[in-house]
DNA sequence: TAATTTCAGTGAACAGCGTTAACTATCGCA
DNA sequence: TGCGATAGTTAACGCTGTTCACTGAAATTA
């Protein structure tokens, strides 16, 4: 396979011309834009041709949207490589790449982080094996946040109790990732989650008519939850100081804080 | 209007069969089996005949959307209402409530949070005023956050950061909701992604790979961030004891903490 | 080299879609 | 009784995904 025959050339570039005029009919008139026929009219061709390439639409739907996945995991280990070895560091690059990838390219994440069409995206497709593009992205996230924790653990509610209230439900991850200790687990749902609902809510304009700079609330958001993530254990002292220069602040140091509580859960409501 | 004709009976009657036949294909077959070739079908009439009563697909599914922010914010307010006074038990029963609605009605939740459609979802809606049913929806949530406010302020990042982090950009908010302090606009803001975020990647199929019983998580969540609620300022003494019970605890209350940082925002990335 | 198989692409057709136009029947009111 | 508004029809246009039978060229085999 190292050399590709003539035929397997030109069916790979007639495979990737396809998905580019599927991709630019997604950007430019949405997922329902995505035809057999306009991405034939553009090539010069007729719509049955491109059945010798994908069985149906919802097939080069899933595939461009595999490539999608791909394209945005590609950015977010780009911006973990370039922000060096710190951690949380590298945490707060993949979180802003994430972000600005989605803001760019808002048709792309509505397809893959959106809504399940039937007809359009492959349904529930096969989205809980760990070779799925989108397991494979929120992946990248973990790493990061395991070096983290064997270097300095963050402050996370105690292993036993987490382990009894999640353990069960980590299987696939840990199928994937190995034995992944539960505080480090949760820190990634807990993140991941908090970060989609960011970027989504903006992205999908759920937000517009109560704030009107969402970077700004998601600067602020991200350096609440990297707070959490740099303050030690319960009864650790403190590390020493920074060394990376506030990479986001508007006007100085926020030298924020108290933002959480400390005494932690007390399993319900307190009365009024 | 008290006595509404005959034929104004007919038609709203006629209005809410489209309707129903509208969610019956969107529950079915997603967003894009909504034809009105198919709803007429089963109503028999002919298509043509629902542009008497709208004048597109796309208003039709619009007006479709809308109805289900209402009918989702009703439940929510029920749910409040059945909550009984104190506002943490408020916001828990309301958050329930929308996950509730939210996985048992996906098709209905993927229209109204999904990714808007140009073709199908009226494309980047009046979402930016008050009288959005979306606004309206996520108002509810305000009071209550308002009200535990008033009662004993919860933990939050100073004031004065916050007001010069998000102060411009909650204008529209305040629009609508008078002068709320700009803690409890940052809590709503913070609680209202972080529910939207666990919520829809529950719905969409997100974490699929990483996760076997999405609800564990989404209780642990809720007690978190509720524990962040029932936390004091700074300073605070501890206020009297429990009132309301667990209502979600496994086993036993969880007595769980310590999850979140105490000595705030550096402003970024300590080294490693 | 010649025969044959594989493969890319075409054109016609089917069923379904949103939407418009012209037309008809009925209901409510003066 | 007559008339205007209203609700519905049929026919048609252009679009869609998909299937089928077919053609022409390229690659492979005898």
């Amino acid at each position: 396979m190292a050399a590709p025959t003539r035929r397997e050339r030109l069916r790979t570039a007639t495979v990737t011309e396809i998905k580019d005029g599927a991709r630019r009919l997604l950007v430019t008139g949405g997922v329902d834009a995505i035809s057999l026929r306009a991405i034939a009219r553009d090539m010069g061709m007729t719509a049955p041709a491109i059945y010798r390439y994908f069985p149906s639409l919802e097939a080069l739907v899933a595939d461009l949207a595999a490539d999608l996945y791909n394209e945005l995991r590609l950015r977010l280990e780009a911006a973990r490589d370039d922000a060096g070895g710190a951690p949380v560091a590298q945490l707060l690059a993949m979180s802003r790449a994430f972000r600005a990838w989605s803001t760019a390219h808002p048709a792309e994440f509505g397809l893959i982080f959106g809504a399940p069409v039937p007809g359009r995206t492959a349904f529930v497709e096969g989205s809980a094996t760990p070779d799925h593009p989108g397991a494979r992205l929120g992946a990248v996230f973990i790493q990061p946040i395991l070096d983290l924790w064997r270097r300095s653990p963050f402050r996370a509610p105690p292993g036993e109790l987490l382990e009894r209230r999640l353990g069960g439900l980590l299987e696939p991850l840990r199928l994937s990732h190995g034995e992944v200790p539960v505080e480090v687990a949760y820190a990634f749902l807990a993140g991941w989650t908090r970060l989609y609902g960011l970027v989504a809510m903006e992205v999908f304009h759920q937000f517009d008519w109560a704030v009107t700079d969402a970077g700004a609330l998601f600067e602020l958001e991200l350096e609440m939850f990297t707070a959490q993530l740099l303050a030690g254990p319960p009864t650790a002292q403190e590390p020493p100081a920074a060394s990376d220069g506030p990479p986001a602040a508007s006007d100085g140091p926020p030298a924020a804080g108290r933002l959480t509580g400390d005494e932690g859960l007390t399993g319900g409501a307190r009365g009024h």
